[in-house]
DNA sequence: CCGTGTACAATACGAGTGTATTGCAAAAAC
DNA sequence: GTTTTTGCAATACACTCGTATTGTACACGG
């Protein structure tokens, strides 16, 4: 066999490409010879990795949901909760919300990127299943933060609610109607609310 | 002036037509062709009342916003608090949250067509800028309910709490990753910590 | 060193896109 | 009854799209 290249390496850089484009002009701006300009490579080259678009397409998605999303924003949080003089559940979830928010370049892009493909996964049954564990994923991970707490609540149901408040906070931002610190308002005084209630759920 | 026709009429059947084909297959589906097809006409009769592609998607998402949304929306309400013992504003906030909610298939497509123009105009100004007072309205409508639960509570970012909330629990509903009951239920909980709460926010 | 298979590059193809142009039937204006 | 203007239909144009095909440089196994 010839030619030694990193097979995995090749399809990050392509996906990369994707993904810049579109979190700056939308997935229907994303066309294969786009991507390949993108990622300074031929069409050629492009098609030599993925089979189609499509397929393309969920393992950008993949990549994007296991790698990029996963890493950096769980690496911004542990930066943010470091910077906190406790770090206690509550911090821990208002550095998730910080992040998650729209509020610069980079985490407006990740947004852009993250609305475009539930849109598509509403119509595109690939693209859901793809998103579903990841949406899991999520709401296990505050439940996790949320069962610290030592609060008498149901966890499940506010790590779900969490979940849905942030995704929703998300778009009002991204299109302007809403500030960023507004927003971050809001999921404060969910928090605390939250935190703070002694009564039943 | 010959041939009178309504020409207002003849633009709601062609939007209608369009808003059918991005609720099922999508804005990306969405091309001249196929909304003139889909709308029995022929394409030099939607060129005929719209300039333009991106003119008659901004006319499209006005007249959703502005009369298939707010009628059909707010006429479901009314019948659902109608069925209620007592109009009451946390039955409103129910019935709103019940509808909001995709639950069949008109209120999935609803959220579908909901999801397009927010991911489009997320990368197109000009979609954004009529979304924008569609979201304002939404908050205020919501700020009115809860302005009469005789509640001491902040209703303004209550509502854009509720808001959020209703818009993020769409997502996963629609890709099957939550089931519309348990979504219901979180807002239900969520609605009987807000109402219930007697605490500063 | 020689074949073999890999990693591309270049190009071609048919379909579909938005838009512009042209033509024409019919109804109102005169 | 002629003229004028509207409401469309048909078609053409220049692109862009995803995909298929072909060619080729080149690193490795033998």
């Amino acid at each position: 066999m010839p030619r030694r290249v990193d097979h995995d390496e090749r399809r990050r850089h392509i996906v990369g490409a994707l993904l810049r484009i579109a979190g700056t002009q939308g997935l229907d701006a994303v066309s294969m010879r786009e991507v390949a300009q993108e990622a300074g490579v031929s069409l050629g080259a492009v098609q030599h990795y993925f089979a189609s678009k499509d397929a393309m397409l969920l393992h950008a998605l993949e990549q994007w949901l296991n790698l990029d999303v996963h890493r950096s924003f769980a690496e911004r949080i542990r930066a943010r909760v470091a910077r906190e003089p406790a770090a206690t559940p509550l911090a821990t979830l208002r550095a998730v919300a910080a992040e998650y928010l729209p509020h610069d370049d980079a985490t407006s892009l990740e947004a852009r990127v993250g609305l475009s493909f539930q849109s598509r996964a509403a119509v595109t049954p690939a693209l859901a299943a793809a998103l579903v564990p990841a949406y899991t994923g999520f709401v296990d991970t505050l439940r996790g933060i949320l069962r610290h707490s030592g609060r008498p609540l149901d966890a499940d149901t506010a790590a779900r609610e969490l979940a849905a408040l942030l995704d929703g906070l998300r778009h009002p931002v991204l299109i302007g109607a809403l500030p960023y610190a507004d927003a971050l308002g809001i999921v404060d005084g969910h928090l605390a609310r939250l935190l703070a209630h002694e009564r039943r759920a």
